[in-house]
Formats: structure tokens, sequence, C-alpha cells
RNA sequence: GGAGAAAUGGCCGAGUGGUUGAAGGCGCACGCUUGGAAAGCGUGUAUACUAUGUGAAAUGGUAUCGGGGGUUCGAAUCCCUUUUUCUCCGCCA
């Protein structure tokens, strides 16, 4: 979330940019800036009634080892309609306080300047493509006939164990998976990210503090008993590990990357795009996630970016990247990349990655902040996170672009990976 | 799952109702000392909110001794609850 000082100081600016991502603003930062007012006087009176209670305190305390019983005993009463005030004042602070936090958890990120207006992925920039389309024989088939054909990834059998969007991978659909997530942590590494193997389930406070919860609570699996959720994205563990840390400047950049099953409802997304691979309810992925100084988080993005890039450009994929526009960019995060592989079969465009500048939106709420060398102020951390990358598309792609009429062929970078070089 | 013990600052560790944000030590920073270093000496060393205020600073108030709640004029200290850790028992990959 914003920080109520940056609203305060830039009231105009925050509503203004935030038209950019189609987000009226107006009314909650009035409420805020209000409810900011009253928590200040609130706070201020409460606390000068318990300094009051503090030094009576402390006198009597004085009083009682002098032996002045009589007095102390006398001063004790000066302070039950102090008490009284207290109790109130403090009920009061901390439902002003509840009541600020769900406002300001109400406010998007703001987006970079170079966030281009629009309603939806149509209004999208395209600032970048690569690879080459191939050309598919003639009877190239979309990937759902291909994993039945050669019997690598089952669909049914993942409903029959748990239900639809939850696939067992078969044979060699399993090492290519295997194969992919060692190819890719493996690059990350190289990149200078270092490996985290995370918890599955997170709790609330770590939900929060990515921004999941509380608005996008459906979305996630739930565990009640134990109130635990499962991941939606190695991001929501591998961020939350710097939840209520103070980093030194010289800490940054921090680097890290995790290869972690995915889950995910995908409420209310059935019926759309939802065949075979392209979107599922459990699938694999590796993520990157780093914290840098405000200066540089930017030139942390477009190294992120570049980095993403030469992946998909090993695996000899056709992509283009994307300048999300303000319509469909995600609520946190002030600047998104999105990759597309094309997947010839489907002829369609397939996201595998999403590339991030948080800034500070998310620091805030982790509380992750850093000193300057010397300095004694906190400051608030960037954080960035992108995927590198997610697979169920990237097979997707796989299967698709490379299928021959012999059989599957397997892009070159992964053979040592897989062990084998076609799928037949 | 059952029984018991524990949780204090960057770390170790004292502290069972009264000027305790917290002794002492270690670490760290700065200064003195030195040809330089070590040792020694001195000073400093949490976070948030807030008031006054500044070029920067500084000073005051409030809160925080795992989390939440309570008792009390006053809680690190007493009570309740919850989480985590350790030991023993049970179960188990």
């Amino acid at each position: 979330m914003l920080t109520l000082k940056f609203i305060q100081e830039n009231r105009a600016e925050v509503i203004e940019k935030l038209k950019v991502k189609n987000f009226d603003a107006s009314a909650i930062v009035d409420q805020i800036l209000q409810k900011d007012e009253e928590r200040k006087q609130t706070q201020q009176n409460q606390d000068n009634i318990l300094s009051q209670i503090n030094s009576i305190s402390k006198e009597i305390g004085i009083l009682f080892k002098s032996g002045k019983a009589d007095e102390a005993n006398a001063a004790k009463e000066q302070t039950t309609h102090l008490k009284e005030e207290v109790k109130e004042l403090s009920q009061n602070l901390a439902l002003i306080e509840t009541d600020l936090q769900k406002l300001l958890v109400q406010i998007p990120n703001i987006p970079h300047a170079s966030v281009p207006p629009g309603k939806g992925e149509e209004d999208n920039v395209e600032i970048k493509s690569g690879g080459t389309i191939p050309e598919l024989h003639e009877n190239a088939k979309p990937h759902w006939e291909l994993t039945k054909d050669f019997d690598i990834i089952d669909f049914e059998l993942g409903v029959k164990i748990t239900g639809a969007g939850f696939p067992v991978y078969k044979g060699k659909g399993a090492r290519l998976q295997r194969a992919l997530i060692n190819f890719f942590l493996d690059e990350n590494i190289k990149a200078g990210f270092s490996e985290i193997m995370p918890p599955l389930v997170v709790n609330e406070a770590s939900g929060f503090g990515t921004g999941q919860l509380p608005d996008k609570e459906g979305q996630m699996y739930h565990v009640g008993v134990d109130n635990l959720y499962l991941i939606p994205t190695a991001e929501v563990p591998v961020t939350n590990i710097y939840r209520d840390v103070i980093l030194q400047a010289k800490d940054f950049p921090v680097k890290n990357t995790a290869y972690s099953a995915c889950f995910r409802r995908e409420a209310g997304s059935y019926g759309k795009d939802v065949r075979g691979l392209n979107r599922l309810h459990q699938f694999d992925k590796v993520e990157i996630v780093a914290l840098e100084h405000p200066e540089k988080s930017y030139a942390m993005l477009d190294k992120m970016v570049a980095h993403v890039e030469t992946l998909i450009q090993k695996l000899g994929l056709p992509y283009r990247i994307l300048r999300l526009c303000g319509g469909d960019i995600s609520f946190t995060s002030a600047l998104t990349y999105d990759f597309e592989v094309f997947s010839a079969a489907q002829d369609k465009w397939l996201e595998v990655s999403s590339v991030s500048n948080f800034e500070s939106y998310q620091a805030n709420r982790l509380k992750l902040r850093f000193k300057e060398d010397g300095q004694k102020k906190t400051q608030l951390a960037h954080t960035l996170n992108g995927s590198a990358l997610a697979l169920p598309r990237i097979v997707a792609a796989i299967l698709e672009n490379y299928q021959t009429p012999d059989g599957i062929k397997i892009p070159d970078v992964l053979v040592d990976y897989c062990g084998f070089d076609y799928i037949k």
C-alpha cells in the first residue's frame, strides 16, 4: 500500500496518476486524510493522559517508598477518571486505525509514468518481439492432443484423482517438466540469483504482506483448520522472508530464485482459454525476486526483463514483450512487462511471464526497510519479481512448435536435462 | 496428540510489581591514544507514532521485553489466552 505520508504530500498527484489505472481515488483519499487527522487528535489526547498517569504513578511509587502511604493513596484517586478517559480513547483509536488501514489498502499502487493508458489487454503496448513462428506440418495438433497421443500428460487422470486443472505428468512428460525446472533454476543462478526452497503454504500475515490478502482471498486455496493458504506463486513466501526486516544499503541488490508448485483457484475464469495446459489449478513455476534500492529498481527491472528474454530465446520460442496498460496492470504493480510465447498450433499468444516493479508498495505492507550507510532513518526498499518461467504454457508452446511428423523434438538446451532428444 | 520448561535489544545474558527502553558482557560506530595496528580509555549504539523545531539536527511525549487480552495508581515481572522453541511420552516419512 501507499504510505500515508506520500498520500498527504502528493494528494493531487496520487489522484491524477491513478486515473491511468482507471481508478478514481479522490473520495477515498479525502477520507484517508480526514481519518488521519482524527487519528492524530485521538492519539495526542491519549498520549497526554497516559503521560499524566505515568507521572502520577511515579510519584506514588516515591511516596510509598518514603512511607507516606496516606498521600499515595490519595494520589491514586486522581487517576480513576483519567483511566476511564484513556479506555474510551484507546477503543476509539483502535477503531480509527482499522478504518484507516481498510481505506489505505483500497488504493492501488501508482503506475509508473511509462504505463500506457488503456482499458484492457488490447491496449497493452508491444515493445519487442523475437524468434520466428514455425511453419507446422499438415497434421499438426494442439498440445492437448499431443499429450494424449504420446501419453505424457494425463488430464483425465488428474480429474479422477483431484479435479479439473490438476494434470498428471507421466514418463517423458514428467521428465520434461523436471528438465525445465532445473534449466530455469540453473540459468537464474548463473544470473546471480540464489536459490530458495520455500514453504508451499503460508500464514495470513504473509498473504497480506505481498498483497494477496485481503482482496484476492478467493483466488487462494485455504486450509481452514490451520488457517493457512496454499501459495499462488513462490513470490509470496520468498518476498515474505524479508517481512519486518531492516537491511543496510550495501545489502542491495538481494536476488532470489525459487521453484515451487503454484496453486490457484481461478474462480470465475472457467470457459475461457482453459483447455489443456493453458490454465491450471496447480502448476510449476520458477520465480525470481529482487530487492533493490529505490534509485536502482528500474535498472533492476530492465535486467530482469532482459534475463527472462534470454531464457525464452534459449528455448527457441517466438515471443513478444508487452508493457501492460493501466487497465491490465495489477493492483500492486507500478510497471509490468508481460512475456508471451506463440503457440503455433493454437495460433495464439500465451502469457508465460510477468515481470513487475512494485516500488515500495509491497515493502510498506511488509515493513521491509533499509538504512543508508551511517543514517539513522529507515526507508522503504523496492521489491520486484517475475516468472522465470511459468512451465505449463512453455510446455504447451514447446510441444506445439517443436512437433514434427516424427514426434516432438526437444530444444537443444534441454536435451542434456531431459536425457532424450525426441518424444515419439 | 499428552506432560513439563522456556521466549528479554544485532548476539549472549541479568532482572518476580515502582523513575527499567531495560544491568553486565560481546559485537558494531566514532573519538582519544599509536609511526601504523592491537590493547587500553571515552562516547554512542532499537523501532514506530507524535509535538516543538531545523539547512541538517536536536529535544519532549506515547507505545513496544514472542503475539493478544486482563489485574493494578504502576507490569519485562502477577493472571488468562495464543504462537514458537526445548525435554520426555505417543505416532510417523
